[in-house]
DNA sequence: GTTAGCATGTAAGGAGTTACATGATTTT
DNA sequence: AAAATCATGTAACTCCTTACATGCTAAC
């Protein structure tokens, strides 16, 4: 049963709300939207199907057709080369596109931890631009929370603490420092869309 | 029964290597070595204690002594405040210290893998130069390696994508980059060390 | 005398991975 | 016809989290 919330079932729910697609694909595709934070295996991906299946958000097409002798079309691998034999291809319900939209709207906390943020990053082009504020500004204070009590151990713990350890604080500290310039750039940037792109 | 290798185990036993400890201020210490990348909870660290000491690897020590009129030695809180009450004090038994050297000499690619690439660093003061350089080598290659893949589904996929998952993908990028560049610092620093370090 | 922080634990479960098992289709 | 790659799946297991339960002690 295994409640597959969180981070794959966005995913999916979002690739999939682009196009249908069958199990194997999905999964390339996840890995790229993901780009490296995230690497997901056909042992959970699959589980993931039937359970999102099971719950009516996508319904499986087993298109039974192009058994024998399907080599009509290879069309060269390009985008719509999808029809080439019995595979399932997963394609959104209503409930299903309602629930992404659901998972869409939340600005809560977790949108903005960690194992979360990456996700709503990616779909945000398809995010309510107040959310997608909301989101980036508690992630950057999530950041900020973190660097305060990063500075305050080192206040603490200075003296001890080897080379290596001083050098790893110290490329942690600044990835993180990185990361919240990039964010303040992106809220610039919202900003500015609020108020009004080039008009005239 | 859980096996409990990987991260925790070795981080435990790295900093009951250099004295021993309880419980909760190990937790405490363990957040500061792993500095955000890793926080682990209680739930995790005490199941984990009893089982290093099932293996032989750890002992208690149950100090019952000062359980009525113990204000003795408020002492600062500094480094040396720990005989408060009957907390159980952990360390290393022989066989724990030798589990811990054969953790450090370990240079095989579960080294420099993502999740485990931060502890090895984080006790690279006690590992020998030559798996110190193995592991920042190899690291290095990983990265490089994601780096290519990236590129690729890059020039593969172009066109559709839109703005924000471009951008997250440029700062994923720009991320791998930098910590490509910082671990040829720190290859750089391990060579020169080699040749010598400044001597006269 | 009550909150806040120190200190130790357990049960249940979540979110995945690994390794395995299978078979179809395309490429060489 | 062999090898590569596409495609789908399952069982067992790992490693960790959450929520709970408990009690001591220091500070206000």
């Amino acid at each position: 049963m295994a409640k597959r919330s969180g981070v794959l079932e966005f995913a999916v729910l979002g690739l999939l709300h682009e196009s249908p697609m069958h199990g194997y694909e999905l999964r390339k595709r996840l890995n790229i939207l993901l780009g490296s934070l995230r690497v997901f295996s056909y042992g959970s991906l699959y589980p993931c199907l039937k359970e999102l299946v099971a719950r009516g958000w996508l319904v499986e097409d087993r298109a039974a057709e192009p058994q024998h002798g399907a080599k009509a079309a290879p069309a060269l691998g390009g985008s719509a080369a999808a029809s080439r034999r019995s595979k399932i291809v997963y394609r959104l319900t209503p409930e299903g596109e309602e629930r992404f939209q659901q998972l869409l709207s939340d600005a809560g906390p977790s949108a903005w931890e960690d194992e979360n943020f990456g996700v709503h990053f990616a779909f945000f082009g398809r995010t309510d631009a107040a959310i997608r504020l909301r989101i980036l500004e508690g992630r950057r204070s999530r950041l900020e929370e973190r660097l305060d009590l990063f500075r305050q151990s080192v206040t603490r713990t200075r003296e001890r603490l080897d080379r290596y350890t001083l050098e790893a604080q110290r490329h942690g500290l600044e990835s993180v420092e990185r990361e919240v310039r990039w964010l303040n750039e992106l809220i610039q940037t919202e900003h500015d869309q609020q108020v009004g792109p080039p008009a005239t």
